[in-house]
DNA sequence: ACTAGGGCAGCCAGG
DNA sequence: CTGCCCTAGT
């Protein structure tokens, strides 16, 4: 078909729109049909690839519902959206499925939940929800947590899961006590979660392979829809993954993957580099492009970068090359300890961005822990230079923030037990654990869900009058709201809803800092509602709890703001700054080594390291400390090996470096520590350093609306202002969060 | 039913 | 060190 959907303003061919492109990635963008592996170096204008060749297939008349992306990050589904959106036109880009393996195929799922058992509004458990579930079978097994770690458990189930291993299987197999007691709490966990109508991260890919394998219709009316398929990072997919874009590409057979083995660091949790090294054997066929020109970063960078990942023998050959300016040379701090560490870092930085005319947001800090933040947002703090860290400690992992979702889950999806039971006495309602025992215990006999026996809770045997009232009283909440769910937008609905739970007020009778807190946070999650509500007028409040318990690192509001980016280095894939800090180089944390780390570990550290060092454009430094504190102790370390693997000519002068591994190495003396300042309590929360607010000034709230600041209080992240607002409502509001804007 | 306080594991990374 | 879980005491 030649429906052509894009207006050609200039009436060029689609052939033109590839003109800006080097001669691979032309030859990668314009290659359409049949299986295609696009081999792509770091900074080699992967992205740039995939969005180009979606555009190519727009213009060439395909129709963008038949378009499908799959990546693993939100952020990069987002940024190719954005990107063909810049080509084609927002409307002509909205029609592209484009999004991570687990939000798209969970969209996929609720329109055939039934065939699976599940109903189309069931709920996504993130991993904390996956945690309670193993607890509550845990308990009801009655095996101790002493004995077996629950966290321990969840990765054997999820790692069994990864490989496409059932419980009966993984029963089978299990060779020692821990595999069979993981056993008998698997086989448990997955009735209680389809007894909850909840998936799991991973069943969301091991749900659409069951789809696709039972239903043929189901199958050919995806192949009929899927024509061009596209996976971004494959070398992080893992066996489930593989197999569902398998059976995914069977239609078309244009299946087109991009990824880089090298930049492989997701093994931890299943994926496997097996499955890009054999792409050509899935497909005799395929066409294989590399992408090996980096437009990213200088001479020095790149031969750093390749003097270090030449040591990784298994590697698909590439050598990455580039036409840049050789650039400086990098710069290796020796720090005493880590304290020491984030001064020089801070410092160092200082005088860079002032050398080379940058400014802070062209910085960022990366890390192999994220517990080695501490010390650099205290020097950070300490010398008033605006940060954020990326994707830290969730928003959405906050306790008021999980109980305030929770609420609008059971409402959502009231067989949803591990919701209720977080919230069922926050706040307290005199339902405690005994009587909740009687209730499940109950649940369980009659194999009802445990909402249904708290609806009827006079039916259970033992309880006291008082707790009926408290159960009856709970369940009301929901009830009152259930009709209302079809009736009110979904902020209006959650801001009425949130109101009736007694979650605000409990948060607003309490006078303590913490709770004004809590309660301003339960406050940005409404404002948040209003804001995706806004963008997509269809919003649903499934679909919101969806998105959420989709997201871990947030979609960052105010990335925009000029600030340094503390992250770890597997959340700086795919980013890019002009001077990039890799701190902590040591050995033993980067590489992090256990007792029983292999040589394939090792290889995957060096990977990090390879993806930390190609994050940057034109400067990088590196440190490392001599000691450092780990688990409140004081421990000595080590330059990491891997410092001694870059290339000395990348290395300034005054590093003098080599500061080989198992060389010793002259440090600064150590100097006794002294109490660190207290800390904020939400260090991921920008500090302000401007004095954009005053009193008196006129301000507009996205849900109070127009108001007057009345009084200000609390510095940096802790700011906090009174607004009296046009209905006379006076709300205390913290300025970090309540995206204020001056009128 | 709730709370305080001690003991102990964790600090490897994410959708 | 911090945060979680468990226990004992009210």
């Amino acid at each position: 078909m030649t429906l052509r959907l894009v207006p050609v303003a200039d009436g060029s061919p689609a052939a033109d729109l590839l003109d800006g492109l080097n001669d691979p990635q032309r030859q990668a963008a314009s290659h359409t049909e049949g299986p295609l592996l696009i081999i792509a170096g770091a900074g080699s204008g992967k992205t740039r690839v995939l969005t180009y060749r979606i555009a190519y297939l727009l213009r060439q008349g395909v129709h963008p519902s038949h378009i499908l992306a799959l990546t693993f990050t939100n952020k990069a589904a987002k940024e190719m959206r954005e990107r063909i959106a810049h080509l084609v036109g927002d409307h002509v880009a909205r029609g592209i499925i484009a999004g991570t393996f687990h939000s798209v195929f969970a969209r996929l799922l609720r329109r055939h939940a039934e065939l699976l058992g599940y109903t189309s509004s069931f709920t996504v458990y993130d991993s904390d929800d996956q945690l309670a579930a193993i607890k509550a079978v845990m308990t009801t097994l009655g095996v101790s947590q002493q004995a077996q770690s629950p966290t321990a458990i969840r990765s054997r189930i999820s790692g069994a899961k990864n490989a496409m291993t059932s419980w009966m299987e993984y029963g089978r197999n299990a060779s020692n006590v821990n595999e069979r007691i993981t056993a008998q709490v698997f086989e448990q966990y997955e009735k209680r979660l389809l007894h909850a109508n909840a998936m799991d991260f991973d069943d969301l890919i091991l749900n659409m392979i069951a789809l696709l394998r039972n239903n043929p219709d189901v199958l050919a009316s995806f192949h009929e829809r899927f024509r061009y398929i596209h996976v971004d990072e494959y070398q992080d997919t893992n066996r489930a993954q593989y197999l569902a874009v398998q059976l995914l590409a069977k239609g078309h057979r244009n299946i087109c993957v991009v990824g880089d083995d090298a930049q492989s660091i997701y093994r931890w949790r299943g994926a496997e580099i097996q499955n890009i090294l054999d792409f050509g054997r899935d497909y005799p066929d395929a066409t294989t492009v590399r992408l090996e020109q980096n437009y990213r970063s200088t001479k020095t960078i790149i031969k750093a970068a390749e003097s270090v990942i030449k040591n990784n023998t298994k590697q698909l050959k590439k050598e990455l090359w580039t036409d840049n300016a050789a650039g400086d040379k990098i710069t290796v701090l020796a720090c005493r300890d880590d304290r020491d560490e984030a001064d020089q870092v801070v410092r160092t930085l200082k005088s860079r961005l002032n050398e080379h005319g940058l400014t802070w947001r062209d910085v960022a800090i990366l890390y192999r822990t994220n517990a080695q933040s501490q010390p650099l947002e205290d020097a950070l703090r300490r010398s008033n230079t605006p940060y954020h860290i990326v994707s830290g400690v969730s928003f959405y992992k906050r306790k008021e923030v999980k109980d305030a979702l929770a609420y609008l889950r059971v409402l959502v999806n009231p067989a949803d037990a591990e919701s209720i039971l977080r919230i069922i006495n926050e706040p307290a309602r005199g339902i405690g654990n005994t009587s909740l025992e009687k209730l499940q215990a109950f649940a369980t006999a009659t194999n009802r869900i445990l909402y249904d026996v708290l609806k009827n809770a006079h039916e259970v045997p033992g309880l006291q009058t008082r707790t009926l009232v408290s159960v009856r009283d709970f369940v009301n909440i929901f009830e009152m709201y259930r009709d209302a769910v079809n009736e009110l937008t979904p902020a209006s609905l959650a801001q009425a809803f949130l109101e009736a739970t007694g979650l605000l007020d409990h948060y607003r009778n309490q006078k303590t800092d913490d709770a004004r807190d809590r309660l301003a946070n339960i406050d940005r999650i409404l404002t948040h509602i209003s804001e995706v509500q806004e963008a997509d007028d269809e919003l649903t409040l499934l679909h919101y709890l969806e998105q959420v318990a989709l997201i871990s690192d947030q979609d960052d509001p105010e990335l925009g703001n000029n600030r340094i980016a503390l992250m770890t280095v597997h959340a700086s894939k795919g980013l890019e700054f002009p001077l990039v800090v890799i701190a902590g180089m040591e050995q033993g944390l980067f590489p992090l080594v256990k007792p029983e780390s292999s040589v394939d570990e090792e290889d995957e550290e060096r990977r990090l390291f390879y993806v930390a060092i190609t994050r940057a454009r034109q400067h990088l430094v590196i440190s490392y400390a001599g000691q450092r504190m780990r688990f409140g102790e004081v421990g000595f370390s080590r330059p990491s090996k891997f410092l001694a693997e870059i290339d000395t000519d990348c290395l300034s002068a005054s590093a003098k470096v080599p500061a080989a591994a198992g060389r010793s190495v002259s440090l600064p003396p150590p100097r006794p520590r002294r109490p660190e300042p207290p800390r904020e309590s939400y260090s991921q929360i920008p500090v302000e350093t401007d004095n954009r607010w005053s009193v008196g000034m006129r301000v507009k709230h996205p849900m109070f609306g127009v108001g007057r600041i009345i009084a200000l209080s609390g510095i940096g992240s802790s700011a906090k202002a009174q607004v009296e607002f046009a209905n006379g409502q006076r709300k205390q509001l913290m300025l970090a969060f309540a995206r204020l804007e001056a009128l």
